[in-house]
DNA sequence: AGCAACTCAGTACGACGTACGGAAAAGAGA
DNA sequence: TCTCTTTTCCGTACGTCGTACTGAGTTGCT
């Protein structure tokens, strides 16, 4: 518990073993311990991983930059690297935080139930921090949050009496299909792309794309479906749609493994 | 058809009306139309895109600089100015070209075969251009090879008689699938991240990991799947398996609209 | 008091996308 | 054929980025 912090154990404190490894992971689980022998820190890590979200949710992910970070800290940029082994670093310590904020599920309601609140959390994660899109592009991050959730999740779909390796997928369906809806209705909605392409600019051009390039007879599907209206449906829609199509087929499923 | 080119009507030429809009709509469904009245091009668009294709298959989607591309094709960067509007753009033509790539289901066999084969070839797509998980990010182009294959997609789902708004779904919930499946393998497998981690590194700090922070208490689920070897397992398997139970679940829905 | 450890931050380097402008090439009209 | 206009190619340069290096200042331990 009170272990002293300065040892860790077999490597060179300079390159603190590989500083992707095994300093994330200190980061990721340990507290932060507050100071050693130097000047009283100006800032927590706690601090640093706020700020970088606030500049993700107000500037979006492109915009964060270690200079925006410590500018909206008031800090000097290259003091963030005290707190923070780099960037990519700080950015995973986001993702830990915001996985952080997801509520687990009343354990003694069936395992159907279980697994929709956990997608219903996935979903509302997304909406509340949409910069996470942009994010399980790179590696999952090892941290707490992320695994106690996972851990929960794979807990829940357990109950279905499915073997190990079909619990697997079902868990990593469900979350891949919640990120996808997330994909898509928030590439669609907000400004997109690094340059300054405004919306407005996007729907200028798809516009002017329908009136030049689009033929009917070359979408028809597409075009019948556009006509109907059916391309606009509320996003809880589609995800509850799709939640219920997969949880359908996993009920087959065991319903199969029953009989069997 | 014959159309002459330098009229683009009620635009100022200077910039193009939005050069995210209609100069990347005619780059992606006109002909590049070779010439006018200067000196000849030393490349095509087709080439520029080829060697953008090139440097993110061999490098990694990170090292897809405008120089690096232009070195690849032993120009001046600012070379490629003249043939793609910008890096984004250019990205963007990759896109449409990796998706070129993909066939279609034979019209004669049932809706669920062609849906499969379709989920097949968006898988063999993401395998052989990895670099395309990067992109789902960014918005997806209206390119006339993107749009051929949803078209496509969308008239195979018709076919199982579901009212529109469904079929809009359902497509997307099989594309979204296999994305999801290709994003997790790829990112695991592949160097991730454009610091130059390697795997081996990754590798080090998981392995750390499970020595110092991870602890079966906590993580009781997830231990057991990990001892029954449930989570290594083809990453074929990762999409039949999930895409069975899709359809399955598509498939019920379907019986409930008959009988209803 | 002296030393060792640590924080903060300025400067700088190499990469990036790309605006700008100039030199050279090619067709069009005289 | 001589110009004029258009277009290509590309060197230079600006602003941004991550971050290595360095050093000055601060704190606690001995």
């Amino acid at each position: 518990m009170n272990d002293e912090r300065p040892a860790i154990p077999d490597t060179d404190p300079l390159t603190w073993g590989t500083p992707e490894g095994r300093h994330m992971l200190r980061l990721l689980w340990d507290p932060p311990t507050p100071a050693g022998r130097g000047p009283k820190q100006k800032l927590t890590l706690d601090q640093v991983i706020d700020a970088g979200m606030a500049v993700a949710a107000a500037d979006g992910v492109d915009k964060l930059s270690m200079r925006n970070v410590a500018a909206h800290l008031g800090v000097g940029a290259m003091s963030l690297y005290t707190y923070v082994p780099g960037r990519d670093e700080l950015f995973e310590l986001m993702v830990d935080r915001a996985w952080a904020g997801r509520k687990m599920p009343d354990r003694s309601a069936p395992w159907r139930e279980q697994v929709e609140f956990h997608a219903r959390q996935a979903w509302a994660m997304y909406q509340t921090h949409p910069w996470l899109i942009r994010s399980n592009l790179w590696r999952m991050p090892l941290g707490p949050h992320v695994m106690d959730a996972q851990e929960d999740l794979y807990r829940a779909v357990t109950l279905t009496g499915l073997p190990n390796h079909e619990v697997v997928q079902v868990a990593g369906l469900v979350e891949s299909h919640v990120f996808g809806v997330a994909r898509s209705v928030i590439t669609d909605t907000s400004v997109s792309s690094n340059t300054g392409i405004t919306a407005d600019d996007y729907w200028d051009s798809r516009s002017s794309f329908w009136g030049t390039y689009y033929s009917p007879e070359r979408f028809p599907t597409m075009t019948a479906i556009w006509e109907s209206g059916a391309f606009e449906q509320s996003v809880g829609d589609k995800v509850e749609f799709g939640l219920a199509r997969l949880l359908d087929g996993v009920e087959l499923l065991i319903e199969k493994l029953a009989s069997s």
